[in-house]
DNA sequence: ATGGACAATGTTTTT
DNA sequence: CATTGTCCAT
């Protein structure tokens, strides 16, 4: 952000554009979120526009959170009642409020990946289908595409047989849904979508609200949002959105970022506004990224420029394998940290799928070095969390049947396959779901459900009835975590998940961290914080206290920024993606992905390639990125193999712990320059010995020049002087 | 009903 | 290779 508190003149006329459409189209480091918190600043303080009137809609609570800190820094106490939320969770809100409305009730769960998956495999299951042929995975995505696209079952797109299977799947996955009185993510839009198109009086009442919708990230909106947003911004017109075309990255979950174009058809009298000046990064970043995402085609070109300077120069740097790229990272951002005063947290390593952290991880332990991992599944993705919130979800909704199958046995009690079928098949006679089944049975020991199970079975189901039964009933009168306490000591949760060993440890910290969690929610009750956690993006839990290097994707990097950023494994097949190499408009995403990470970068950027890598665990060759091609020489200095002579031999990075030992025990070569030697190369300039060992008849020398970074040099080639 | 052993099978990105 | 599912012995 620039560091005078003055906008420049565009920025000023984004904020001050008067009604109606305005389309911001905002390039990296733009100042976008701050045109957005002065926008809604001015409206309140300089046109009048109470809080109360305004929409302002995110893609995560972290962007929202954000945003509403820098407002209390502008306004302070006077935004009260403003809406300033994440898209899908302003429309769970609402439908909780209108489910009336809706076919389902008020208490609906929210299903996430997993959960999803499984309804998805339950139904193609009970069609009698072949999930070899019908991959969950596949069919799941279609259905997802088409509930993005706004199509319910009946008017899903039928072409071939296929087609026509996965529309009976997505029917029979819609009415599981609602039997278990559940959504998924896209439901979330979906059925809001549905509500505001069927329902007049209720669109009216929130469009007329609504006086002023702002909307963050526009391009990620995807046809069901975009519908959405008209809605609501329907009756007053003004709606005021933000975006950046070349940083959309996420087509494949139904974004489209051809509604930037249909913005300006849908409402012809909009007023666009190009911000172009960078306050972020260096030129020669904003020249790299350029260079890299002119190659798109199709897109109006904008000019980035920064008043910052040109910078350093951007280091690439070619490793022999992926082992020796984490180290390399590591070793860098160590070396920074020591001699030129970085702070640790400064630093960003991105990557293109989550796999490859795992090399970075190991690098940074073997290193002693902390660091920050960005990914909400990692924690609610564990297998303990998960058991602990579906006890929280079922009794938050009893009618939740994947929640059911997961803690009716969990820790085990004896409630094996056959007798949870028993159980559903009772259940179907009097059209209840099994869980309201198991509440009914608590206070009911005269039912006919009783003689229908096996003696150990109703005496296990007898006893897991009750259990529900009690939590259902004290739900409303404990908080969240008074009730999880209860669940947890009523289980004997603890003593089942912590075995003694080191992981049975780390499985119970795990759920002490979501007690901890739930604390926060103490008067907002269960439902409030069961969606938190169905809602949680991968950046909300970047922790903004801890002081050390964030390791990240490229998708969790958007909206980020970092002093340092390195990008690692630009190979072919990584970077862009072997998935993506077939599909044009997949391809140009690829582009834009690795756009979106230069970009993030301020002051310095290291771009990285093995020419192995570890794969289904055999180390094979790789070739590197074809986007480094587009990069002119001129902005990058390169370390490594020099990429303009692919054959010659140079200088191999190759950190000291891995080095095998021992190999010149008969080298009579004496060392010259030792770590703390101030050198001067006659191109590379001052620089600092690193470290420096005996190898093959040369000394190598590691070398950090003050200009250019670290290098590697044979003492014997290189003309290094030492100072004095 | 439970838990372990083995085979198969599959690898992007995420609200 | 690393996870997930299936089969089999207890």
């Amino acid at each position: 952000m620039d560091p005078h508190n003055s906008l420049n003149s565009q920025q000023q006329q984004a904020v001050m554009a008067g009604l109606g459409p305005v389309l911001v189209l905002a390039g990296p480091g733009s100042g976008k979120t701050r045109v957005l918190t002065q926008r809604i600043a001015y409206l309140i303080s300089s046109m009048g526009v109470r809080p109360y009137n305004i929409l302002a809609v995110t893609f995560t609570n972290k962007a929202a959170r954000e945003m509403e800190s820098r407002l209390t820094g502008l306004l302070g106490g006077s935004t009260q009642g403003l809406t300033l939320v994440p898209f899908h969770a302003i429309y769970a809100r609402i439908m909780r409020r209108e489910a009336e409305h809706l076919p389902f009730k008020a208490d609906f769960v929210i299903y996430d990946a997993d959960d999803q998956l499984s309804l998805v495999k339950q139904a193609i299951k009970e069609l009698n289908l072949d999930e070899k042929r019908y991959r969950p995975t596949v069919i799941h995505a279609q259905i997802s595409n088409a509930k993005n696209d706004l199509r319910l079952p009946d008017d899903y797109l039928v072409q071939d047989y296929r087609d026509e299977i996965t529309q009976r799947v997505y029917r029979l996955y819609r009415d599981r849904l609602l039997a278990n009185n559940a959504l998924d993510f896209d439901d979330l839009l979906l059925w809001m979508a549905y509500l505001l198109e069927e329902n007049r009086p209720i669109r009216e009442r929130y469009a007329r609200r609504y006086e002023h919708v702002l909307v963050d990230e526009f391009q990620d909106t995807n046809l069901a949002q975009y519908a959405l947003l008209k809605h609501l911004a329907s009756f007053h017109e003004n709606i005021f959105v933000v975006g950046d075309t070349d940083q959309s990255i996420y087509r494949w979950r139904g974004p489209d970022y051809h509604n930037v174009q249909r913005f300006e058809k849908d409402f012809p009298a909009t007023q666009v506004i190009l911000l172009e000046q960078n306050y972020r990064s260096t030129q020669t970043i904003l020249d790299v990224a350029m260079a890299v995402i002119d190659r798109n085609p199709y897109r109006t070109p904008k000019r980035l420029f920064t008043e910052r300077g040109q910078g350093q120069k951007v280091t690439l740097y070619e490793a022999s394998d992926d082992r020796v790229e984490a180290a390399y990272a590591v070793d860098t951002i160590a070396t920074l940290v020591k001699l030129e005063d970085y702070q640790p947290g400064a630093f960003a390593v991105m990557y293109r799928t989550n796999a490859q952290s795992r090399m970075l991880e190991e690098a940074f332990l073997a290193h002693n070095l902390p660091y920050k991992l960005v990914g909400a599944q990692r924690f609610y993705g564990r297998r303990e969390i998960k058991d602990v919130i579906a006890y929280l979800r079922l009794v938050q909704n009893p009618q939740d049947e994947i929640s059911l199958a997961r803690a009716i046995n969990t820790p085990s009690r004896g409630i094996g396959s056959k007798t949870y079928l028993a159980l559903r098949t009772q259940a179907q006679k009097t059209r209840v779901s099994p869980g309201e089944l198991l509440v009914q049975l608590a206070n009911d020991s005269q039912s006919p459900v009783w003689g229908a199970l096996g003696g150990r079975a109703a005496a296990a189901i007898s006893a897991f009835s009750s259990l529900l039964a009690k939590w259902t009933q004290a739900r409303d009168g404990l908080s969240p975590l008074m009730l999880m306490d209860q669940i947890l000591d009523d289980t004997d949760y603890h003593s089942y998940i912590d075995d003694g060993t080191d992981e049975g440890n780390d499985r119970w910290e795990n759920v002490m961290e979501l007690r901890r969690l739930a604390s926060e929610f103490q008067d907002q009750g269960l439902t409030a914080f069961l969606e938190q956690i169905a809602l949680v993006s991968d950046q909300d839990t970047l922790e903004a206290s801890a002081n050390a290097p964030t390791l990240l994707t490229l998708h969790a990097a958007k909206g980020l920024e970092f002093p340092v950023v390195f990008i690692v494994g630009l190979n072919e097949g990584i970077l862009p993606h072997s998935r993506s190499t077939d599909d044009p408009e997949e391809m140009m995403e690829e582009r834009r992905l690795f756009y979106v990470g230069i970009t993030r970068a301020k002051d310095r950027l290291f771009l990285v390639c093995p020419q192995q890598r570890n794969a289904y665990g055999y180390l094979g060759p790789v070739e590197e990125s074809r986007f480094l091609a587009d990069i002119p020489d001129e902005l990058i200095s390169t370390t490594g193999r020099l990429r303009s002579s692919p054959g010659r031999a140079t200088a191999t990075y190759r950190p000291e712990r891995w080095q095998v030992p021992a190999q010149n025990a008969a080298a009579v070569l004496q060392p010259r320059y030792q770590p703390g030697m101030r050198v001067q190369h006659p191109t590379w300039g001052e620089g600092m010995v690193l470290n420096s060992r005996v190898d093959s008849d040369d000394e190598i020398v590691d070398v950090f020049f003050k200009e250019i970074g670290l290098k590697h040099v044979a003492a014997s080639l290189a003309r290094l002087e030492i100072k004095p």
